[in-house]
DNA sequence: CTGTTAGCGCGTTCAC
DNA sequence: GTGAACGCGCTAACAG
C-alpha cells in the first residue's frame, strides 16, 4: 500500500514552509499569487490530499455524516437514503449507513444490537451529524432509555430524525405529512361512490400506522361515513404482511366486503391484491385498492396501482439540509411543505367504473 | 457540542500514566489485574472512546470500509448492500456508501461525476479498502483510463470488486456464477416441452449481460436447440425495461410468438408480464416466464415469478471477507461456491402444465 | 509491570 | 507575505 505524500514533502518540493502550503489548501488570501501556482501545480501533480486525520485532530470534523435505518431493503427507506446520499455529497459529506433491522418483520436477522448499541458505535465514528430514519423512533410508546440516550446523543453531535416530533426528545425533526395522503384516497373512494371502506397494513403500536389510521377515521367522519372497526387491519410493512392482512379482512368479513380498502403502502398493496386473487376476489371490481406510499413498481402490476407519490426526494434533500444548518451551528427549523400527490391507476377501478 | 474527553483525562483521574490507559485499551497483557479494573471502571464511567483521529494518524486506520454501486434503489444492490454492511460491522468495520448512479436508466439523475471522481473522493475519506459493485467495470469494453485509475486506487487500499475478473486489472475479484441460473432455466422450459425460448433484459455492452445470453445460447445448443435472434432482446434492468423489450418482442414477432422467455431479473419479468397483459397475451398460457434473479417480491406478483434464488446473502459475505482478509495484508484469493436454486412458482407454467 | 518521551500531519498562533 | 514553533490525542519504543 503506497502512503500518501505529506504537507512537509510538498513544503520541501516547492521550497516553502508548510505552512505555506497549509495556506493554499485553505485558500488563505495571504500568499503571493507566483507561490501560490506553483504549490498548487505541485499539489496536483503528486495527487496531494491532506490527511483526514491530521485534520480531524484540529477541527474535530469528519466530514461524514452516519445514517440509522431499519432496513435499506425496503424501498421507502433506499429510496430517502439514495437522496440523502447523493444531497449529502454534493455539500461535502460522506455517509455511513447502518442498518438496524428494527421491525418485527426482520426478526430473522442474527443481529442482537439495539438501536441504542449503534448509537454508541456512530459517536465513535466521530461522525459529524446523524439522521435516524424510522425504527424505535416511531414506536407508540419509546422507552424513556431510548429517548435519554437519544438526547445524550444529541449533546455530541447534531441529530436529526425524519419523523414526528416526541415529547422530551431535544433532537431536530423533520416531520412528513402522513395525514393527507391517506385524506386523498378517501376522498377519491367517496367520489368514486364507495361506501364500505378499509384500511390495511402498518405495524400495530407505531405512530406511522396509528396516525394513518386516525386520518383515516377523520376524514370518514368528516364526510359523514362510518368507520366499521373490522375493515381495519394492522400487520407490518412488507407484501407478505398485505398478503396476511388481506386474508384477515377477506375471512372476518365473508358476507360483507369492503368494496375498498387502503393499503399502508405499495408492497402491503400487491400482498393484498395477491391474496384476494388466490380467494378469487377480483381487483378493482369487487374491491377496489389504493396505496399511501408508492414505490416503483407501480406502475407494472397487474392491475396497476393507484398510490400517493410522497416525494421522497425532496424529504431526503430537507432532511440533510437541517443536518449542515444544524452541523454549521444553526439552531434554525426548517420546515417541510411537501404534497403527497394522487396517482391514478388501475387498482381504485376510476377507470373502469368511468368506462 | 459536547466535546469528548481524552485519554490524558482519564489517566489523571485513575492516577496513572496515559500509557497505561493505552494499555488496557489495546487490551495489553502487561497491566495489573487491579489497575486494569480500576481504569477500565473510570472509562466506562465517563463513556470514554479514543479518539479515532490520534488513532488513524498512527495506523493509518479509520475502520471504515467504502462500497461503490451503481443504484442502491435497485432490489440487487440493496441486499448485496444490506449483507455487506452487516458483515462488516461484524467485523468492525463501518461502511460508507457511494451511489455512482451509472446506468443508462438513471440519467435523468443530475449528476455529473465520473466513477473516476469518486474514486478520489473515497481515497480522500482514508478507508480501509473499497468494494465495487457493478457500474462500469461491467461493461464490455472498459476505457483504459478506468482501469488504470482503478489499478491506482488499488495501489492506495485494497480494492475488491464482485464481478468477473478482468485482464489487467489488479484488484480482487469476487465472481458470481452467473450462467448456471440461465442455464437451469433453460433445461427447465425444454423439459416443459418448450421449443421456442426467448431471452430479454439486460443492458446490450454489459458483461453480465453478454455471459447469460452466452450461457443461454450455449445451453439451447447442447440441448439441440435452435437460437432464432428475434427472440432475444436486451434494454436495460428495471421494470420498463422489461416492458419496452416484451412488447418489441412481441411486435416483432407477430405470427410465431415465442412459449417460454427468460428475464434477466425479476424486474425485468414483471414489466415483461406487463407487457403482456396490455397486449393480451397470456402468461404462462401462451408465454411462460422465467427470471435469472430473484427478488422480494417474486411471491406476490400475478403470476407468482419462477425464479432463481441467487444467494445474495453469501456472495456479500464473501465480498467482506475477502476485503478483510486483504485489509490485514493476505495475498490469498477466496473463491466462492454458491449454486443458484431454481425456484418454481407459477409464471414458468409448470403447474399449469402439470396440473 | 509501569512511566517517560518522541513523534504522527496538520492548522494556528506569533514573530519577522 | 512568510516561516518557526506549538499542540491536538494517541501509540510505540525505551527506560526503569
Amino acid at each position: 500500500m503506497k502512503s500518501k505524500i505529506t504537507i512537509t514533502e510538498i513544503a520541501q518540493k516547492s521550497g516553502v514552509s508548510v505552512s505555506t502550503v497549509s495556506r493554499v489548501l485553505n485558500n488563505s488570501p495571504s500568499v503571493s499569487q507566483k507561490k501560490r501556482e506553483r504549490i498548487q501545480q505541485i499539489i496536483d501533480e503528486h495527487n496531494y490530499t491532506p490527511s483526514v486525520f491530521a485534520r480531524g485532530m484540529i477541527n474535530q470534523t469528519t466530514k461524514n455524516i452516519g445514517v440509522i435505518l431499519p432496513d435499506i431493503t425496503n424501498p421507502y427507506f433506499a429510496s430517502l437514503f439514495l437522496q440523502i446520499e447523493s444531497f449529502a455529497l454534493k455539500n461535502m459529506y460522506a455517509t455511513l449507513m447502518f442498518n438496524t433491522m428494527f421491525s418485527r418483520d426482520s426478526r430473522r436477522f442474527d443481529t442482537h444490537l439495539t438501536e441504542e448499541d449503534y448509537f454508541k458505535i456512530i459517536l465513535e465514528k466521530q461522525v459529524d451529524g446523524v439522521l435516524i430514519l424510522g425504527g424505535q423512533i416511531d414506536k407508540e410508546d419509546i422507552a424513556d432509555s431510548f429517548i435519554h440516550a437519544l438526547n445524550q446523543l444529541h449533546q455530541h453531535v447534531p441529530v436529526v430524525v425524519v419523523g414526528s416530533k416526541i415529547e422530551g426528545c431535544e433532537c431536530l425533526f423533520v416531520e412528513r405529512n402522513l395525514k393527507q395522503g391517506v385524506t386523498s384516497i378517501v376522498h377519491h373512494f367517496i367520489a368514486l361512490g364507495h361506501d364500505r371502506i378499509g384500511f390495511i397494513g402498518g405495524e400495530p403500536g407505531i405512530r406511522v400506522t396509528s396516525s394513518r389510521i386516525e386520518a383515516f377515521s377523520k376524514a370518514m367522519k368528516s364526510l359523514g361515513q362510518s368507520v366499521y372497526n373490522p375493515y381495519i387491519v394492522t400487520s407490518d410493512y412488507y407484501a407478505p404482511d398485505g398478503y396476511a392482512a388481506m386474508i384477515q379482512l377477506l375471512d372476518a368479513n365473508p358476507d360483507r366486503l369492503p368494496s375498498a380498502v387502503i393499503a399502508h403502502n405499495d408492497m402491503v398493496a400487491l400482498g393484498a391484491i395477491r391474496a384476494m386473487k388466490d380467494r378469487g376476489v377480483h381487483c378493482p371490481e369487487q374491491i377496489a385498492i389504493a396505496s399511501c406510499d408508492q414505490f416503483q413498481l407501480s406502475d407494472f402490476s397487474i392491475p396497476r396501482l393507484t398510490s400517493m407519490d410522497q416525494h421522497n426526494e425532496y424529504l431526503g434533500r430537507m432532511a440533510v439540509l437541517q443536518m449542515i444548518s444544524a452541523i454549521n451551528g444553526s439552531d434554525e427549523t426548517i420546515t417541510i411543505n411537501h404534497s403527497p400527490e394522487l396517482v391514478i391507476r388501475e387498482s381504485c377501478g376510476a377507470t373502469f367504473k368511468s368506462g
